[in-house]
DNA sequence: CGCTTACCGGTAAGCGCTTACCGATGTTCC
DNA sequence: GGAACATCGGTAAGCGCTTACCGGTAAGCG
């Protein structure tokens, strides 16, 4: 890959010990905090340690210890032609990310990140790399196939997000199911609409299906009008979401009551193309997102969507993980769960408690 | 840190050339691509690597090489009280962060990504461990001084953000100067609006400070009036620019005809609040952004803002880094042109050109 | 006061890899 | 057919660190 081989003459602890007038091996218990050297051993070797502004290589340290603190995340990044669009969709999988930092800080690991093009054929190897640097990796929706997670997981331990558990690997989730359920029949049962439409994800999301299924399967249940199919194919994107509007608007289609949207992103793109168009939301037609990013409660009307967990969901897989790295341990497979938010897009007034269950709801508290 | 020794009987390029049968050194030329090995020494080698699923130890190339092919990005964290505000507004982090490690890539590098709490007192133990593991590292926005970013620099290359240069290290940032001049012109001379305010990010910033210095000094060159000052300080977030406006509001101050936010996520907030009251923007004021998130475009109504090319400053800073890694080269000092996107929050009607010199706009295309 | 016991700290091996160096083949030319 | 040469592949050293092991010194005891 890159060319230039033995950095600079840089510090070893071998500075540090003459420095200090003390063997390695003393630096080392006193850098490590193991055994329990002279109160005068240790200071002379603090100090040298100091006064050189002396840090431990981290690879002769994984390779000695054979741990190396690092667990690496993979995640789909947009083609560059797809770019502009792609990226907005992926706030979703930097909240994550953030929550894997976080924990993974806890312990003292740091996390390697790579993303992967969509139009990458062999992910494979991008990830194999990553293994070979890390104690274990996350793999983001729709990295790789069960062979592959296979072949990785002989490897270093293998965490997926969204996905499902195999015999090697370890899955986190969250329970889409229930969520859809909820916000359909808030919809359709209290909101008493009609008709619905679901504006959908990437095809080949298996979040994306399972919310599909639901959503007909729960509309229809509860005696709406169902409208899906090709016209109403997004892809997660702003971009994507707005499009599908435009396109049914300008062939002069009705839209209908309710548009539930695959993901917030979908529904910042879908407002946006109806504000345009001079549609309201939600007198004229509600809109929901699904996801709960940090804008949506910003939104013009605020957004009524169903949150996940993205923080803790990134968070649990890091302990699932960590739990595999340092003993046999780890669930193999961890569901949370998620949470109705009604804000205004929905057609419910500004905090207003609706006609339903509670405790099954959540609400804005600030 | 974490108590784990030796892993696994891991597999070893060992194992491969028994398998093989050849020689450890044969299976490492094999697998640089080094040297003129036989086609079938090759192939046996290939045979048994993919037999075994054997990927090397980056720990023990990187020792062997001096090289880890890991570079290290380094950003702040709200403390846990803040959190739900704060990660918000990074958005704008996690942009750049994705330059970089788009741009890393292409040179077979991986991001180590670590975060430090904006009340953690001692970010530079937490550098220094980073520098450790990498090859070089790119510091976010205010994380170390002077001294500390000296001490740091002496271990391996630095690059910072939105900073200066040092003697010890690089910096890369955007050109805040003439964004901020251009817009408060736009706002001032060619919307004519006689009163102006700057509702400020974090006032530790630089990049805040600079454009507060930059707007007044501009603001009142044209003529306008001007307000500043303790009750329009935000902090970044949608929550801090919010609270600002609900502040000023219930207060019964009479707002200015234009609102120049500190940034985009500041602006979404402020415009939040406003419209909660019944404000209309750009109708009553006039609102404007700093950034260009990818969410701008599709607020309601589309922000107008100073689009920082965000990605391409990551991706510059991982250059600078890499050239400073492979060789002794690097710029010290980069700055990145930025952009006057004109949209409709200042009070531009859709996708009209304003009265003012052409090329010095930019305008949404698509 | 001499011997046992405890405590420190040093020496050296080894983590998994790369690569300089060298010996063993096979090739070519006279 | 033998010597000179090229080619390939193996042996071993070393990257910077941790730690088992052991020897030396000081403290504790009879």
């Amino acid at each position: 890959m890159a060319e230039p081989k033995k950095a600079k003459g840089n510090l070893t602890i071998y500075d540090v010990a003459t420095r200090a007038g003390v063997s390695i091996a003393s630096v080392s218990r006193v850098l490590n905090g193991l055994g329990t050297p002279r109160a005068e051993t240790r200071e002379k070797v603090i100090r040298a340690v100091r006064e050189l502004s002396f840090v431990p290589d981290g690879s002769a340290r994984a390779l000695s210890n054979g741990l190396k603190e690092v667990i690496g995340v993979v995640f789909r990044r947009g083609d560059e032609t797809l770019f502009e669009d792609e990226y907005e969709s992926f706030l979703y999988i930097d909240v994550i990310n953030r929550g894997i930092e976080a924990e993974s800080q806890r312990r003292g690991f740091d996390v390697l990140m790579s993303s992967v093009a969509f139009n990458d054929e062999n992910v494979l190897q991008r990830v194999a790399a990553m293994a070979g640097k890390t104690d274990g990796l996350i793999l983001h929706d729709r990295m790789l196939s069960a062979v592959g997670i296979a072949r990785v997981a002989s490897i270093v331990p293998v965490v997926t997000l969204a996905g499902s558990p195999t015999p090697e690997s370890m899955n986190v989730r969250c329970d889409n199911e229930s969520g859809m359920r909820e916000l359909v029949r808030h919809l359709v049962v209290d909101h008493h609409y009609g008709s619905v439409a679901y504006l959908s994800g990437r095809g080949d999301s298996p979040d994306n299906r399972a919310r599909a299924r639901i959503f007909e399967a729960e509309a229809a249940a509860a005696g709406a009008d169902i409208q899906v199919g090709p016209a109403w194919q997004g892809n997660y994107s702003a971009a994507g979401g707005a499009k599908v509007i435009t396109s049914l608007l300008d062939a002069g289609k009705a839209l209908p009551r309710a548009i539930v949207c695959a993901s917030d992103q979908t529904a910042i793109g879908a407002m946006h193309a109806l504000a345009q168009r001079g549609i309201r939301v939600p007198q004229d037609v509600a809109v929901t997102g699904f996801d709960d990013v940090p804008v949506a409660r910003h939104l013009h009307p605020p957004l009524t969507t169903v949150r996940q967990p993205m923080q803790e969901l990134g968070a649990k897989a890091f302990e699932v993980l960590y739990s595999r790295i340092s003993a046999a341990g780890g669930e193999p497979e961890i569901v949370l769960p998620v949470q109705l938010i009604v804000r205004e897009s929905c057609g419910c007034p500004r905090s207003s408690v609706p006609a339903t269950s509670p405790g099954s709801l959540g609400r804005e508290e600030g």
